[in-house]
RNA sequence: GCCCCCAUAGCCCAAUUGGCAGAGGCAGCCGACUUAAAAUCGGUCCAGUGUGGGUUCGAGUCCCACUGGGGGCACCA
């Protein structure tokens, strides 16, 4: 570490260098300085409205400024420390806070730490400590760092997920999500219909009636009445509707980890998006979170909000909303209905089979033997459907889903030996079984119509199985499904005829068909499912909920709230070999016995409850987290609805939306559909129960590029160090790079340790100061850009400071160098189009572009005997939001008092935007034959005869006649020939 | 396999949305300062926009096809 007092005798300072030179050892002590002070005053306090408890650093609520509020994503505090990517959104929000405050806003900017979760835990268990220990060695760290970037943080308001009183709220809501269910009738006050209800009124509903019973619960019939029912049936009733529930059902696995997993957390080809450790299916039970009862509102609600498309893609994707229609289907025999999902009921008269997924009710029971017509390839060698069907659904069952996945594609399947038929002409068809088809998607049931469909076409020509086409195919059709559009063909019975219709309209004539009959309805089917909301490690918020002997779950009282996490003899996870299918979950907080068993007086007396020994997965915290920046010490509520609505409420500024949320939300694109789907979720669930006004917690979403670098490895592909590596440009142009004599091979990736690659912000410190690094950052390119760090171009943004700093600042003496003489015309134009064109470039967060003309403006302030303060006064400004310590500091020697943090940014005068002449081009069939100087309010005319007496014109022109002319006063004119 | 994004100077990137391809930075080269070097300052070189078509008076910008790179989804009926 160094000091103020002994500043890093940086390399490139000499010993005659003047004192006031802006080297890195001027700049530290430039940057603490003024780090100091900011804390000291409480600059960045970001302050309530009238009425609030926090003011900002001169003790003041915010008055009428408008707020602002601009965020982060959470970071994890990992024990690899940062470098030198981590910070750029930080300072991207950093720099268009700092530019909002100084246009009057009312700016809250805070950062706090997402701390629980596996990679703190793994952190943990890799060097022997308690991961309570780690976390908060790791966030001292990093406060560490990010508070030498200078950012202009509310100190106040930071806090980590890992806080007994954050975790009493995380639980806190939960409990709210539990003690509610959807009611998909209710209207809301937005308008909508659906809306999560206490489940307190749902039960007085069964109570008084006004609600029938559901009759799928054991114990319930038609006739039951809700004051006969047993406690525990009118618990197992509720439990049913909660939105946040337990259930047995089959799960994500992950043995390697030790957890079982959400389906975001698996990746495609099924492994642990975290450690990429195989995934199994397994039957658990386990707590899950409701969101498909808000399929539809997150989908719909992205139209409110500013996303990347990308994201917006990502998330409807994700959700998978498919309209189309439920047909029920009759089996031959015993008359019982085989309900399909299908999205082309106007394909119905094609489909030659049906398919069930291995796990379909329909196969508890299958008939005894093989019907008249059963082809051999259809029973896979069998005698009896039942074996058939019974070993096919073993197969399918031990699949992992990296089989599943290495098999996508290739069709198996065998016939169940029933059949059914067709609503509309009552053609039998065979039905299977087939792993095509997923129990979770739909009814778990298709129509198969290969003449449509590309995955029933294989399968029907692997069991030899008739097609037919029911759209008509483009002339040249090469056989196979044809799923495009066309005119409908072979689909006309006595009541129904659909030919020569188009696809759309078909599929409308046969829903109505469909409904009229009795035999179908229209339906929306989701891909998303229901959220698997536990984990069985230790690093977590422990579930407010205990059990007693019935096994059913009891919300403990808000007033048991904090359940903090308690000390077990081993917290890591029982890990187990990652391919271990037979392994099953430990959880940690089972190894406490004297925590799993508690004695409490729910009501009826002290008596002895299990403690749920899950833990809540680490998106629980960053769920909520920017409701807590609003209200950080509020005991009595998450949040308070005033300071939420001030804050961000619907219309709270001038671009937030009927839909309110964070002004600015700057991560990675890595959350798309995980933290900023299920924060999304919660919010809306927090919105219906009345705790919050915005419908949608984050209003604009920006995805920062990432940093990556390039690394090098020699002959044997092992990582040389990167910073030791040197460019080589050959004679002819071609580069080679060489490491100690030997010539190594460019990668470009990620910057790691493993590959030798990594330069943090401490290096950055050191060489070149906060100002520079941020001014770099910001200047590398757009920030939605991945673009690889190079150190050697940083030294660009450091002669720009240096620049700056001499043209206002003797380096020698101290001395101001400016003059107070007003500004040649020149100087005072370019200024004030500089401040134009910077203050687009920041409203649309191009930082990058915005700096170019910082520089350009700097550099012309460069070629004058003395800049005049005119000039220099609005470049300091415009210069503080990159480089704010070097600002401050130029600031207080230009003479003024206090910071300029609250400095309102420098306004243009229109009439200095106008230029005295522009250069208008003349061109011939587009291309430039001449130009003049004209006056920018020249003629059509004027510069028609101009052009037309232009001699590179007429030479153009040559003898052709002239057809048109285009005029683009006063830049252009373009003459045409005939 | 399907969908989305990107491609401009040796490198990172601009280009008022269809109107002179260059704002800024790095690197290179030349010069000034210096005993010398670094730093600094001044100057300068560098591409016709991945490829092929099309629309237009005019295309980096719009349309089509392709190539290369990045990303998402992947039996979702």
């Amino acid at each position: 570490m160094t000091t103020q007092d002994q500043p890093t005798a940086s390399q490139t300072s000499a010993p005659d260098e003047p004192v006031l030179r802006y080297t890195p050892a001027l700049a530290e002590q430039i940057e603490l300085k003024w780090q100091d002070i900011w804390e000291e005053r409480g600059t960045f306090h970001a302050a309530d409205p009238t009425g609030g408890t926090l003011t900002d650093g001169n003790g003041q609520p915010a008055g009428d400024r408008q707020p602002f509020f601009v965020m982060d994503m959470f970071p994890y505090p990992s024990g690899a420390g940062l470098h030198v990517g981590h910070p750029l959104g930080y300072i991207a929000t950093d720099v268009t806070g700092r530019f909002r405050r100084m246009r009057g806003d009312n700016v809250l900017h805070a950062l706090g730490y997402d701390a629980f979760g596996l990679p703190a835990e793994q952190y943990a268990v890799q060097t022997g400590q308690h991961p309570r220990i780690t976390t908060e060695a790791n966030i001292a760290n990093m406060r560490r760092q990010l508070r030498r970037l200078g950012l202009a943080h509310d100190p106040r308001r930071s806090f980590a997920t890992t806080d007994s009183d954050y975790v009493r709220w995380t639980q806190w809501i939960f409990l709210q999500i539990f003690n509610a269910w959807y009611d998909p009738e209710a209207t809301r006050p937005d308008g909508g219909v659906g809306k999560a209800r206490p489940i307190s009124e749902l039960i007085d509903e069964f109570a008084s009636g006004e609600r029938t019973l559901p009759q799928d619960v054991p114990g319930v019939t038609a006739e039951s009445q809700w004051a006969d029912l047993s406690p525990s049936t009118r618990r197992q009733i509720i439990d049913s509707y909660r939105l946040a529930y337990t259930s047995e059902s089959p799960v994500n696995w992950c043995p390697g980890l030790g957890t079982v997993l959400a389906n975001e957390e698996v990746t495609a080809d099924g492994k642990s998006e975290r450690g990429n450790f195989p995934v199994f299916t397994k039957s658990l039970r386990q707590w899950n979170m409701r969101i498909t009862a808000y399929a539809d509102r997150l989908a719909d609600d992205l139209d409110l909000i500013d996303w990347p498309d990308k994201v917006v893609s990502m998330q409807r994707h994700w959700i998978g909303r498919s309209e189309g229609a439920e047909v029920a289907f009759t089996i031959a025999g015993s008359g019982d209905q085989l309900t399909v999902f299908t999205t082309r009921p106007d394909t119905l008269f094609g489909a030659t089979f049906m398919v069930v997924s291995p796990e379909h009710p329909l196969l508890e029971q299958v008939p005894d033997v093989w019907p008249d017509g059963t082809r051999d390839a259809w029973t896979g060698g069998y005698e009896t459907p039942g074996e058939a069907v019974r070993q096919y659904q073993r197969d399918a069952a031990a699949k992992t889903s990296v089989e599943r996945q290495a098999d996508a594609g290739k069709k198996t399947g065998v016939f169940t030996g029933y059949l059914a038929n067709n609503p509309v002409d009552g053609r039998q068809i065979p039905v299977f079984t087939a792993d095509y088809v997923l129990m979770g998607y739909g009814t778990g049931a298709i129509m198969a119509v290969p003449g449509g469909d590309t995955r029933d076409y294989e399968f029907a020509t692997q069991f030899e199985l008739p097609v037919i086409y029911t759209v008509a195919p483009p002339e040249g059709f090469e056989g196979g499904a044809w799923t495009g559009d066309g005119l409908v063909i072979n689909s006309a019975s006595d009541t129904l005829d659909l030919n020569g219709m188009d696809v759309v309209a078909a599929k409308s004539a046969m829903n109505d068909w469909l409904e009229e009959q009795g035999l179908g309805t229209r339906t929306i089917s989701y891909r998303l499912r229901d959220w698997l909301f536990s984990r069985q490690r230790y690093w977590g918020e422990p579930f407010p909920i205990v059990y007693d002997e019935t096994d059913m779950p009891i919300a403990l009282p808000e007033s048991a709230l904090p359940v903090d996490l308690p000390d077990v003899p081993d917290y890591s996870p029982r890990t187990f070999e990652p391919d271990d299918v037979d392994s099953a979950p430990e959880p940690p907080l089972g190894r406490n016995e004297d925590w799993v068993n508690v004695t409490l007086d729910l009501g009826d007396g002290p008596r002895v409850y299990r403690r749920d020994t899950n833990t809540m997965p680490n998106w629980a915290g960053s769920c909520w987290y920017y409701l807590r920046y609003l209200d950080p010490k509020n005991g009595d509520a998450a949040v308070s609805e005033e300071l939420e609505r001030y804050w961000m409420g619907p219309k709270h500024n001038d671009t937030a939306g009927v839909a309110g949320g964070v002004d600015l939300y700057v991560g990675g694109v890595e959350h798309a559909v995980l933290h900023l789907l299920y924060a999304r979720f919660w919010h809306k669930v927090l919105y219906d129960l009345g705790h919050v006004s915005s419908r949608e917690p984050f209003h604009k979403l920006f995805n920062q590029g990432y940093i990556q670098a390039y690394a090098y490895t020699d002959d044997r592909g092992a990582y040389v160090p990167a910073d030791e590596v040197e460019e080589i440009t050959a004679a002819d142009g071609s580069v080679t790079y060489v490491w100690q004599g030997q010539e190594v091979n460019r990668e470009y990736g990620k910057m790691g340790k493993s590959l030798k690659n990594v330069v943090t912000p401490d290096d950055m410190y050191d060489s070149y100061g906060a100002d520079t690094f941020r001014l770099y950052e910001m200047s590398m390119g757009p920030l939605d850009l991945s673009r690889p760090w190079e150190t050697r171009a940083v030294v660009g943004s450091q002669r720009f400071l240096q620049r700056l700093w001499r043209n206002i600042v003797d380096e020698t003496t101290g001395e101001l160098v400016i003059t107070d003489e007003p500004a040649d015309a020149k100087t005072r134009k370019l200024l004030h189009r500089t401040i134009a064109d910077v203050t687009v470039e920041m409203e649309a967060m191009r930082p990058n572009t915005a700096i170019a003309r910082l520089i350009a403006l700097n550099n012309h302030l460069t070629s004058l005997d003395r800049v005049p303060r005119e000039a220099a006064e609005p470049l300091v400004l415009m210069v503080s939001p990159f480089a704010p310590h070097v600002a401050e500091e130029l600031w207080e020697r230009l003479g003024h008092d206090g910071s300029l943090a609250h400095e309102p940014f420098p306004g243009y005068d229109e009439a200095e935007l106008v230029e005295d002449a522009v250069t208008c081009i003349f061109q011939v069939q587009g291309k430039v034959r001449g130009r003049a100087e004209v006056s920018p309010s020249a003629t059509d005319e004027e510069l028609t005869e101009l052009a037309l007496a232009d001699p590179g014109v007429q030479r153009a022109l040559g003898d052709a006649p002239v057809r048109k002319i285009i005029v683009r006063a006063p830049k252009l004119v373009n003459v045409v020939a005939g």
